[in-house]
RNA sequence: GGGCGAUUAGCUCAGUUGGAUAGAGUACUGGCCUCCGAAGCCAGGUGCCGAGGGUUCGAAUCCCUCAUCGCCCA
């Protein structure tokens, strides 16, 4: 319905230049919105004042001009007026509400969906944790808000590819086959000092068990070089698997896990660095090769190999995201942690020398979560080995319950996740409270069946007698519920969907304390059940995006 | 020492890309089940939007300075 308004005004300023009344200029973003105040109708747009400066001329002549020569083929609108320093504002005849409630329902699960994507190709890489150990509750977050990113673009009619980047060829592997080898050896009775560097987890020692319970001691006298390669690459199988097992139960699917050892195969990485190195990108200083990211804006250059002949991390980087371009992706987005944000201009940097647009790649920084447990904080490190761990998360707090809470601020806040808290099935409980007004609007749909009322059709629904204001209330938001999804995807903000949702259950909520839906007027009843069956879908579209059930009971 | 981000109600946070009287949750108090699910609803108040300046019809939102905190880099 917005998007209706905005064509309509966009039609009017250009007959308004037609007909000279207003002089050329250069079209802005026209915006509209609903305002706050119901007074001020159901849509209101500044075109007029974002104007005036550029036609020198006062903001509400100008919108005066606008409302003359708004024309309303559809008949959607009741009347318009000119308010404040010069908004006009819509009211929207009842029909065209009652109107989105039979799109409502034509559309089904459907409704919400957009091709604002065009079908464009859109990769999104996410967790991308090294498999040197199981995620935690850090890796947790990120997981769900590129899982969410990647549902809400499919929604908006983009075509997204889900990718887990495994960052396997690197030193954090090799300390992880040295700390299987140490422990191994610890089994067969040797005390061992552990260096700093590796790693103490219980799995492992399970890893390290279950060697020596396959194999024997046999990698005790073997060459330890090649022990802790072999020791690398079973370890990480194991744990890869195990992160895989702990993602799916936690919802999140990916299309492509791909590995950094890719990127070495047939010279890539080198081919690459000689490419970028002949354009004049790259440059040595006698003992390493430093990348020009200083071109782009990034305050330093970078060395993308190093003294020892290693390609840095950065160099694979680089390699990998031209690979990711190279598989026709149009658009990129990185989920990372916040504590990465530094590493963000000289990506851009390599990029753009590869020849593609800055804005092609976009990156998602996610805060670190603040771990409590009642109230006290619970420290986290990988190496030290007390973390907690998705799996401990989700075995104590649920999928739902779990993915919600991640979704409750901006990705680029900082999260206090309390495990108690999130727990209790309670009104302290934000997710329970949307889950509850699905199963709740299913409760009366069944138990109007049991008494001999069907769902009705469209057609056999009276619209009008819908008039409280709660209910108008109510399809005003399901009318919406398009435009957020709209604005969530343009802006990659997935909390925005938590936000509507609990504004459309409290509606539904306090609507239902008010009103019996069922009651003795047949009619009456139709409405109501229409409605909140509207609701209902509504509800559990957005559900969908994020991944949380939407429970018939509860 | 540079760079980035944050600062909004007692606490945790939103604020639709610059709009009209800044909002939720939580906490506190009182009320609502003979009635479709009380995991719910209703009523009660709180703000120097960190400080100061600037930009304009209009600023929590954009620019500059400062303060405090967090992170990244040397």
């Amino acid at each position: 319905m917005k998007n209706k308004i905005i064509k309509l005004l966009e039609k009017a300023l250009n007959t308004s230049v037609e007909k000279g009344e207003l002089p050329e200029f250069s079209l802005p973003y026209l915006e509209v919105e609903a305002p706050a105040n119901p007074q001020h109708g159901d849509y209101a747009a500044n075109a007029a004042m974002v104007l005036a400066s550029q036609t020198r001329q006062n903001p509400r002549k100008i919108a005066q001009i606008i409302q003359q020569n708004l024309c309303d083929p559809e008949n959607t609108i009741e009347k318009t007026q000119i308010a404040g320093p010069g908004f006009i504002n819509f009211f929207m005849k009842d029909s065209a509400w009652h109107n989105a409630l039979k799109i409502i329902d034509e559309q089904k699960e459907n409704f919400g969906r957009l091709d604002a994507g065009g079908g464009k190709k859109v990769q999104v890489e996410f967790v991308s944790a090294n498999p040197t150990g199981p995620l935690h509750i850090g890796h947790a977050r990120g997981a769900v808000v590129g899982d969410v990113i990647a549902n809400l673009l499919t929604t908006a009619g983009y075509n997204i590819s889900r990718e887990y980047y495994i960052n396997d060829a690197g030193n954090q592997m090799n300390n992880l086959g040295k700390s299987v080898l140490l422990r191994y050896r610890e089994l067969n009775g040797e005390k061992i000092e552990f260096p700093d560097t590796c790693y103490r987890g219980d799995y492992i020692k399970d890893i390290a068990g279950e060697v020596l319970r396959k194999e024997g001691d046999k990698y005790l006298h073997a060459n330890e070089e090649e022990t802790i390669a072999h020791f690398n690459a079973l370890a990480g199988g194991i744990i890869l698997e195990e992160i895989k097992t702990d993602l799916k139960d936690f919802g999140v699917i990916f299309n492509v896990y791909f590995s950094e050892k890719e990127l070495y195969k047939n010279n890539g990485v080198n081919n690459l660095l000689d490419k970028l190195q002949k354009q004049g990108f790259i440059y040595s200083d006698g003992e390493t090769l430093w990348f020009k990211t200083t071109d782009f804006g990034d305050e330093k250059d970078r060395v993308v190999i190093r003294k020892n002949g290693d390609p840095t991390y950065f160099a694979a980087d680089i390699a990998y995201h031209q690979n990711k371009f190279s598989r026709g992706f149009e658009e990129i987005i990185d989920i990372w942690g916040a504590d990465h944000h530094g590493y963000m201009p000289r990506l851009w940097a390599g990029i753009q020398a590869l020849g593609y647009e800055k804005s092609a790649l976009k990156i998602i920084l996610v805060q670190l979560v603040n771990l409590l447990r009642g109230g006290v904080p619970a420290a986290m490190s990988t190496r030290s080995g007390e973390f907690v761990t998705l799996r401990e998360v989700l075995d104590e707090v649920g999928k739902d319950a779990a993915r919600y809470n991640f979704l409750m601020r901006r990705s680029d806040s900082h999260l206090d996740f309390d495990l108690e808290l999130a727990k209790k099935q309670s009104n302290e409980n934000p997710v329970y409270y949307v889950q509850y007004a699905h199963a709740r609007i299913c409760s009366i749909i069944r138990m109007a069946g049991e008494r001999g009322i069907i769902l009705p059709e469209y057609t056999d629904v009276d619209p009008s007698l819908l008039a409280e204001p709660d209910e108008k209330n109510l399809i005003k938001m399901l009318v919406r519920y398009p435009e957020m999804i709209q604005g969530a995807a343009n802006s990659l903000e997935p909390h925005r969907i938590t936000f509507y949702l609990n504004e459309l259950a409290g509606v539904f909520h306090s609507y239902y304390n008010k009103n019996k839906v069922v009651s003795d007027d047949k009619n009456m009843t139709k409405a109501r059940l229409f409605l909140v069956n509207s609701v209902k879908i509504v509800l559990k579209n957005a559900l969908n995006i994020l991944g949380v059930s939407a429970p018939e009971k509860m």
